[in-house]
DNA sequence: TAATTAGCTTGCATTTTACAAGGTGTAACT
DNA sequence: AGTTACACCTTGTAAAATGCAAGCTAATTA
């Protein structure tokens, strides 16, 4: 992992805590893969269309993991994968993304294939978040 | 700026747009220094408590100008001085800063200094957030 | 046992960030 | 008018993070 520890930021500001451990171009889109599109491993991962390196990749789900907002295990049906998912502190982050895709939704002028999304989330924040947080 | 425009990924997310404009370690800093404290010049910015370089602040704050989140204007009542406000793109970000708030009131152990302000966001979350857009 | 799949690791180039010092325009003081 | 100070940067260099390509290991399948 790349993230050294002796950088972080101990003013006790939360904004300031939040962005020393998501705070990058990376962490959240790792998330975002989990949350919003239920990809679990690795290679799942590495599909993303935003194409993340692999040592970045790596390195973001080492410092995910041991900031205890994922969880990494064997997967039981597949002995040479492992299944990343999210725990409660992760899954926490949903509003934080979710108001995210609101702001971008005002202000992409591309904002393409957002619309729908956008108006279920209008027609239904609670039940839209819920539906984020769920555990898969 | 060291921000290149080449570098931007053009997939449509809306997560992938938001982390292309603040998703680094000092924007949202920035930003909350104007909406949380009301500060509005590069001096003001310098002194807060993170210790931000001076190359690494004026070049968040032109990349905050050019991407129409902030107002850069001369200070009428002391010329040398600039007054930096946040525009309607720029004050549309308080969700997300309330949210990331939230999340480490949580998930920070520390989390001194800050069960007041979570209190009030807890009590009245429309009215607190309303107060962060308000036009300083 | 050879090939394939999944998940990494490593080396090196490029880019970004950090730190320290210096420079410019406006205003205030002498 | 000349010096000093303030506010806002700019520049040079070192350190760190990111990006790219190649290769490596363990588990599984052919």
């Amino acid at each position: 992992m790349t993230k050294n520890k002796a950088k972080i930021r101990q003013t006790g500001c939360p904004v300031a805590f939040g962005l020393d451990i998501f705070g990058d171009r990376w962490t959240l889109l790792v998330i975002r893969e989990i949350m919003l599109r239920g990809k679990r491993t690795y290679s799942e991962f590495m599909e993303m269309e935003e194409e993340i390196a692999t040592n970045i990749l790596i390195d973001r789900l080492k410092s995910l993991e041991a900031e205890g907002l994922v969880n990494k295990e064997r997967d039981p049906e597949n002995r040479r994968s492992f299944l990343y998912s999210l725990t409660k502190k992760g899954r926490d982050l949903a509003p934080i993304l979710l108001e995210i895709i609101i702001w971008s939704g005002e202000h992409d002028k591309r904002s393409f294939a957002l619309t729908e999304v956008l108006k279920k989330i209008e027609a239904d924040r609670e039940g839209f978040e819920s539906g984020l947080r769920l555990e898969i």
